[in-house]
DNA sequence: GCTAGCATTGGGAACGACTCTCAGGAAGAC
DNA sequence: GTCTTCCTGAGAGTCGTTCCCAATGCTAGC
């Protein structure tokens, strides 16, 4: 059967928070946000819905270096990678065809089947560099 | 000046081991290992040792789904990827210069500089499968 | 509108990976 | 052998995340 959910104030205004972001953000920063804007919304909260916003390819998730996943609701549903800026944190969403050809091509020759692949790209954005540069 | 890297029993003894290993363990299996190799090494110190060798370049590290770092010794010292089976742990390291090209193209387009990739392929190799299926 | 049933919530405790602290120990220079 | 300095190890601490469970509040049915 399938699990209803259940439409919630706090849900509501995690994916509104969501649309007004265009970085990824980690739980904990969203859950500062919302208490920013006077939500009451708990952490646990926070955790438990972008989990489950994830799961339903809603948002996408990354990993930081350092251990944290960060969240982002995308314009594009369907399978892409993404373009981040190390310093601003501006994200450009890219599509990896070439890239997804080159994956799937190589498993094979290696006898390997069902795979799947984790491509990033993290980079400086033209205006950091001229503003560090500035 | 340089940071003088000290010879020690504990390093020694992890680096043979992560010779003797071949597929991708964490800090925490590798202390397990030593253990019952009835070392006394201690976990802080594998930590320790892991993380200077990754930053010499001496073991490659990747992050596992559940945000566990885990850490290999690679024929290769140059930078290369890697081709994981998921039900196994066999590793194949693979040369990335097509999909490295792609990366570089991609950011250039949009104007971005400096980027690195992170590019890692999770698969089925063809032992497991035949294994699965049979 | 009211009620019942049940998923969701939130705060705090728990968990797991990892790092820090610090006293004792060992490597390397002389 | 001695001395200096870095390394080690045990446990405490940190940090992100999940679990627990009583209270809350959706939603449907009336």
């Amino acid at each position: 059967m399938v699990v209803a959910q259940r439409h919630t104030r706090q849900r509501a205004e995690i994916l509104e928070l969501l649309d007004d972001v265009d970085e990824f953000r980690s739980a904990q920063q969203l859950h500062e946000l919302l208490r920013a804007r006077g939500s009451g919304v708990g952490l646990a909260t926070v955790y438990r819905a972008v989990q489950s916003l994830s799961e339903n390819g809603d948002v996408d998730v990354l990993r930081t270096p350092d251990g944290e996943s960060v969240y982002r609701r995308c314009a594009q549903r369907s399978h892409h990678h993404h373009l981040v800026c190390r310093s601003c944190g501006r994200t450009v969403e890219i599509d990896a065809g070439q890239a997804e050809a080159w994956a799937a091509q190589v498993a094979s020759a290696h006898g390997f089947d069902d795979v799947e692949h984790t491509i990033e790209l993290l980079g400086t954005c033209a205006a950091c560099r001229a503003a560090g540069q500035g």
